[in-house]
DNA sequence: TGCGATTTGTCCGTATGTATT
DNA sequence: TAATACATACGGACAAATCGC
């Protein structure tokens, strides 16, 4: 049964979060954009406190960015930012990897395999938005495999900034997302057994994700 | 002019922030305690609002941790999670330095000694917490060099936890905090040209650090 | 430059829901 | 089961800071 949809958010101020999140990695507010406490809680149905509370997590992840006494504001990333992003990514992401070489089962791969499955269908269906989301759901693979938490969540918190930035480009330059063969070297080389190779295959394909990305930012 | 030490805290919340966490971190608290809203807010004379929003990110960064409709209790870090920490630290510490070793002026190499020989000093007073303070301003140094920001933040998150932990278990078993001659080779290595040495010695020195930690966890 | 309007930061009183006894 | 204590959540209020004219 998949209600693996994480069960925590008991509390309200839990699911606000989950609601701005996904409006702003929907694109649904354009980088640079205020938010109005006043009008955002009532539109939510929501007080302004419990809205803060949400806002406030969402600024630590780095979604939001807050100007004390001037307002939150949606960030909006510069080429800098994302280059770190990127390079953090890469960093932890390799250590992700040697961490979980050795404990790939044969039903780990297979819900490798199940990831990539669902990214290439949401290609072939031109769902952009759902491949993203889905490429996203391959690479957390080796965090979770892992069974570090703590290198699991500073993961979680990277991730709705890749999405956000993937989802924005995606919708200015209608471009297809990612790509059919983008992931197969990646998922040769995990089921391999050279660590060293599958880190620097990481390594250049980080590269290439972020000067694909670059690219877009540039030509804007 | 050293008015680096960043202006922000212009709110109450965030000088709230760092009272809890200079509270926690100095060992007032014993791990597991709960923090109280009520009492807390009159005790520190600010909203329960006001209390919430900084309790929440001490949260995130991992010094509190909340349970919802029960509390929010003082952390209680297990072996693994200190594990955790510690691997998650050698990780961001080895890639502080591949980034800041091209950008090592003479400068930035007497700012090391500086950090350096203030650690000496406090050990020589027997400042143990105050000795603990400066190791991880010693440590700061390679991440504020490398000038990632993204890096940086992550090291933030984590320093308050170790700083915690450091505290505590001089606390409980009375030992005299870090060594004069810890970071003699660290140093050196420092100054040195060989990045791969520097690296290997990371691993060392960290491996080092989270077997004394684990010992008192034990002996505990 | 200044003044009013708007918004944030902060506080308080209260109601509801959950956990614990 | 009932009662209690507390966290969660709401709504209104106010001052201070900012923004717009």
């Amino acid at each position: 049964m998949p209600s693996s949809k994480s069960a925590q958010s008991d509390t309200l101020k839990d699911r606000v979060l989950l609601q701005l999140q996904q409006l702003i990695v929907a694109g649904q507010l354009v980088p640079g954009a205020k938010l109005l406490e006043t009008q955002l809680a009532e539109t939510l149905g929501v007080s302004r406190a419990t809205l803060r509370e949400a806002m406030n997590r969402l600024v630590e992840i780095g979604l939001l960015e807050n100007k004390p006494f001037r307002g939150t504001y949606i960030r909006d990333l510069s080429r800098v930012d994302l280059t770190e992003i990127y390079s953090l990514r890469t960093c932890l992401e390799q250590m992700a990897f040697k961490i979980c070489w050795p404990k790939r089962s044969r039903v780990a791969l297979a819900d490798l395999h199940m990831r990539n499955d669902d990214l290439l269908a949401r290609i072939s269906a031109n769902d952009a938005c759902g491949a993203i989301t889905s490429e996203l759901r391959l690479h957390s693979w080796c965090y979770e495999l892992s069974g570090h938490s703590l290198l699991l969540q500073s993961w979680e918190r990277l991730k709705p900034n890749l999405q956000f930035y993937f989802t924005l480009h995606q919708q200015a330059h209608g471009r297809e997302g990612p790509q059919r063969e983008s992931h197969n070297m990646y998922i040769e080389l995990a089921h391999g057994d050279n660590l060293e190779d599958m880190l620097e295959h990481l390594e250049m394909h980080m590269q290439q994700g972020l000067t694909r990305t670059l690219q877009f930012v540039d030509s804007q």
